[in-house]
This record gives structure tokens, C-alpha cells and sequence, in this order.
RNA sequence: GCGGUCAUAGCUCAGUUGGUUAGAGCACAAGAUUGUGAUUCUUGGGGUCGCGGGUUCGAGUCCCGUUGACCGCCCCA
């Protein structure tokens, strides 16, 4: 069609579409709620510089930003996290710990749309704060699998990547790196999984080769799969932060396969995520199958409410998409029709019992029934297919016969049954009959 | 930001080496049917063939540009 069009990476939501989207939005409050943690919303707007403090002046490049009417450089947010971490930090004081909070909102981020990625989407995010322990990892750990099997997921469709890059820093410091060097190396890791030995290409032209009796220790640690490796990897190594970070490991193993949810979590090394600004686990949920984008992602970042401007705050969080998300639905054939059909539907016989009609329809959806009736005065054949079609449960026959006798038909579309009510008993009769089913 | 493939009705697509007023199925609407249900039959609306230019007597078809979608790279908070 010629006109207009959405821009590339936005999408109109149809009602078939808007409906999917609301059953994605109903199954992560629900979820959400379950798990006591509480909504909260913010601008769609932000400045500017609350992106470049938190991920660099590199950011803005794959952002919506602009200079507005009063000369502010704004963004549309590309993420939740730095706003919420500003929320917090400004009443940290008064929030009764712990903070748990989540969020349901759209997003906007300036890059070349792709399958499962595009330019607005919507996010789930849940962070807790003011919990330094793996407490708070259990928690949120719980509430992602549950946020994904209450779809009607299981552990053959997704499973959640554990890992941490506390961990990994340890290590790698423990095997001699410098922290540049380091950093470095977790980028290599990030890329090991696509590229192979290629992923250290980067890494060699900054640092120099790297010897390979060093790279195998890199990579053993990637061949982690549990707790008994990692304690083995790890066991040359001695020191109490080291004891401190095991023995939350342990915690947070045994209490997810206490809660009967270890099928869904593998412990892997290979997850290190992106921006630098996470200080300890990190975790991301994939399907199976492995042919969509990240489900979700998160992890903990005790630094960053103090980096924006608060007070040091401990937190952990993470988000999940709405576009991979209704990916793999699809894929699974997981996404249900919601038919919006009405309670009743209004048979009219014609002009003259319109008005007759309109009485009982207004007063029933004020009761809060959904009624539907046809605007123009059709055959009743037509309307009978058209009250068959609507998926209503009731049909409710305003004929010239039956106001002449001052009664109504209801007709009980299921099993075509008929009877006849007086017209002052219909909203009686009607809150009996749709009440009992 | 860089490469590749593609674009015909609301949807899925057909359209011959360039040749008259561009087609089908589904969907939608009306009628057959002025008091009772998904079938059937008939009919109808809907296209500047993504958009703009060029070649040609003639372009949905060939060429260039552009926009968008999809795939890959970069990035992935």
C-alpha cells in the first residue's frame, strides 16, 4: 500500500498481536506478583547523561537521543536499569529492604533490526536491592524460570546459563593477568563461543600472544559444567574471598534444586555479558534449540546506584524481551487465540423492538456482561449466524412475539435449548444462567 | 555503519523470451433467505504491481536510485 508505513524496527499491534502481547504482559505480572515483588514505572525520556555515566559516551551511537525545545540532550530510554537505580537511590533511605521491584515497559535502542531484535521493544525487569548475599540470586533466578515456564515452558524448551565474573577476574588474576589483560580475555570469552580461537585475535593485538599452556587454563575453565568442576579448577587456589564466593555458590546451586529447578540451570563459564558493569553472577536464559537470541539476561552490579549518584546499594536484576520471547511461543505453538467473545448476544427482530433491546442491553453491561448486537436490522438467520460466529454464550431474542407477550427468549447457544423470561426478570435470568458455567 | 536476498489485493501466492482493461485461493461485504447456526450458490468492494527515475512503440517483467523486510558482520545495556 502506498502512505505511510511504521518506521523500520516499530510495530503496529493489531488486536491479534496486542492480544499476544497482553498474555506475554499478564504471565510476567503474574509471576511477578507471586513472587511479592512490586510495579513501578518511569518516563519513557531520560537525559542523556544518565546512559553515557552508566556504559559510556559510546552508547549514544545505538540511542534515540536528541537536543529537545529547552536545549536538554534527552534520550528515549534504551533500558531500565539506569533509571531504576536512580529511583532507588533516591529514597533508598525510606524503601523497606528488601527492594523488590519490576517493571513492564517499552524500550528504544537506535540499531539495525534483526530477527528478535528491533528498534522498540518491551521488557520485563525485576531487580532486587539492598541484598548483598545469593539470596537475591535464588530469588530472581526462581522468578525468571518461572516468568518463562508459565507459558507452558519446560526445561527442554530453555535453560538458564550461570555464571560470574567475580569468578573469572579471580581466576584470571590468580593465573597472572593484569585486570587490562583480563578484560581482554572476558572478551575473548564472549566471542569463543561464534568464533573459536579467532575470538582471541583482538586480545593478541593489544596484549601480545598469549602462551598456550596459559590458553588451556583459559579454556578449562570453560569446560566447567558444575559445582564439583569449578570447586576442582579452583582448588590450587586459597583464599577467603575465594571461600566466600564458593560457598555462595553452593547456596544458590542448592537452594535453585531445593525449589526442584536445577534441570533448568547449567553452570557455564561462557556467559560473561556485555557491558562491564556487572561485579558478580550473571546469568542468561537461551532455548534449547539455540536458534533465537538470548531470552534474557542479568546479574549483579553492586556498583552502580552509588556510580549513578546514590548511596551504595547492593543490587541484582534481570530483563526479559518480548520479542524472542513471543518467538519461541510461536515456535512451540504456545500461543493461545483469545477470542474476546461476548457473554450475550442481542437477536433484534427490527426497528420496532430496538428501543425494547437497548434497555436490557445497556442495563446488562452495566451489571458488567459483554453484549454485543447487530447495528443494522438484519434477517434473524443472519443474526443467529452472526451470535454463532461471535462465540457468545447466550443468545438473547428481542422479536415482535415476544415483546407482544412481554417476555424475551434466551437461547442457550451451546445446546440450542430455548426459553422464554419475563422481560423484567432477563438480567435475573441472565446472571443465573452465565454465573453457573 | 558494512555486505547479501527479496518487495504483485488485508493474507498466501501465480503472472510465459517485455505485448491489450493484472489473476487465483483465503478473508471481507451483499444477495439467495422478513423468525433460528459454521455448509452451498451468486455477486461485489478492494491494486497508481513498495516509491522515484530511465531504456523501449510498449515495463509487474530490463537498468539505476530510494525506502522497507529478512539473513550475515559490528554491537547487543
Amino acid at each position: 500500500m502506498a502512505g505511510f508505513q511504521s518506521l523500520p524496527g516499530f510495530r503496529d499491534f493489531y488486536p491479534e498481536e496486542f492480544s499476544r502481547r497482553q498474555h506475554i504482559f499478564r504471565v510476567w505480572r503474574q509471576a511477578a506478583s507471586a513472587f511479592g515483588f512490586q510495579e513501578y514505572d518511569a518516563p519513557v525520556l531520560e537525559p542523556l547523561e544518565l546512559y553515557k555515566t552508566k556504559s559510556g559516551d559510546e552508547i549514544e551511537a545505538q540511542l534515540f537521543s536528541f537536543t529537545d525545545k529547552g536545549g536538554r540532550e534527552v534520550a528515549l530510554r534504551p533500558e531500565m536499569t539506569p533509571t531504576v537505580c536512580r529511583m532507588v537511590g533516591a529514597k533508598a533511605g525510606a524503601l523497606k529492604r528488601p527492594i523488590k521491584w519490576f517493571s513492564v515497559a517499552e524500550f528504544y535502542r537506535y540499531e539495525r533490526a534483526q530477527k528478535g531484535r528491533l528498534r522498540a521493544f518491551n521488557q520485563f525487569n525485576a531487580d532486587i536491592f539492598g541484598e548483598a548475599g545469593p539470596e537475591a540470586e535464588i530469588e530472581l533466578i526462581a522468578l525468571l524460570i518461572q516468568c518463562l515456564s508459565s507459558f507452558g515452558l519446560t526445561k527442554d524448551d530453555f535453560y538458564i546459563r550461570l555464571s560470574d565474573r567475580d569468578l573469572w577476574f579471580f581466576y584470571l588474576e590468580a593465573l597472572g593477568f593484569t585486570d587490562a589483560q583480563s578484560r581482554g580475555i572476558l572478551v575473548a570469552i564472549d566471542r569463543f563461543e561464534k568464533m573459536g580461537e579467532d575470538a582471541f585475535k583482538g586480545y593478541v593485538e593489544m596484549h601480545g600472544e598469549v602462551a598456550a599452556e596459559m590458553k588451556d587454563k583459559v579454556l578449562a575453565f570453560l569446560q566447567i559444567k558444575s559445582l564439583a568442576d569449578l570447586e576442582a579448577v579452583l582448588a590450587p587456589f586459597k583464599s577467603d574471598k575465594l571461600a566466600t564466593r564458593l560457598s555462595d555458590w553452593r547456596k544458590v546451586l542448592s537452594g535453585l534444586s531445593a525449589m526442584k529447578l536445577s534441570e533448568f540451570v547449567a553452570v557455564d563459564f561462557g556467559v560473561v555479558r556485555g557491558l562491564a558493569y556487572y561485579t558478580g553472577f550473571v546469568f542468561e536464559a537461551f532455548d534449547r534449540k539455540g536458534d533465537l537470541r538470548a531470552l534474557a539476561g542479568g546479574g549483579r552490579y553492586n556498583d552502580l546506584v552509588k556510580k549513578l549518584g546514590g548511596p551504595d546499594l547492593p543490587a541484582v536484576g534481570f530483563a526479559i524481551g518480548d520479542v524472542t520471547t513471543g518467538l519461541l511461543l510461536e515456535q512451540r505453538g504456545l500461543t493461545p487465540h483469545f477470542v474476546t467473545a461476548p457473554d450475550i448476544y442481542a437477536v433484534i427482530g427490527g426497528e420496532a423492538e430496538r428501543n425494547a433491546a437497548f434497555a436490557d442491553i445497556q442495563a446488562l453491561r452495566a451489571s458488567g456482561w459483554r453484549v454485543e448486537y447487530p447495528f443494522k436490522e438484519l434477517a434473524f438467520g443472519k443474526q443467529f449466524k452472526a451470535a454463532a460466529e461471535s462465540g457468545a454464550k447466550l443468545a438473547l431474542i428481542y422479536g415482535g412475539d415476544e415483546l407482544a407477550k412481554g417476555v424475551v427468549k434466551i437461547r442457550d447457544m451451546t445446546d440450542r435449548s430455548e426459553r422464554e423470561v419475563a422481560r423484567d426478570q432477563v438480567l435475573a435470568s441472565v446472571r443465573d444462567f452465565l454465573s453457573g458455567h
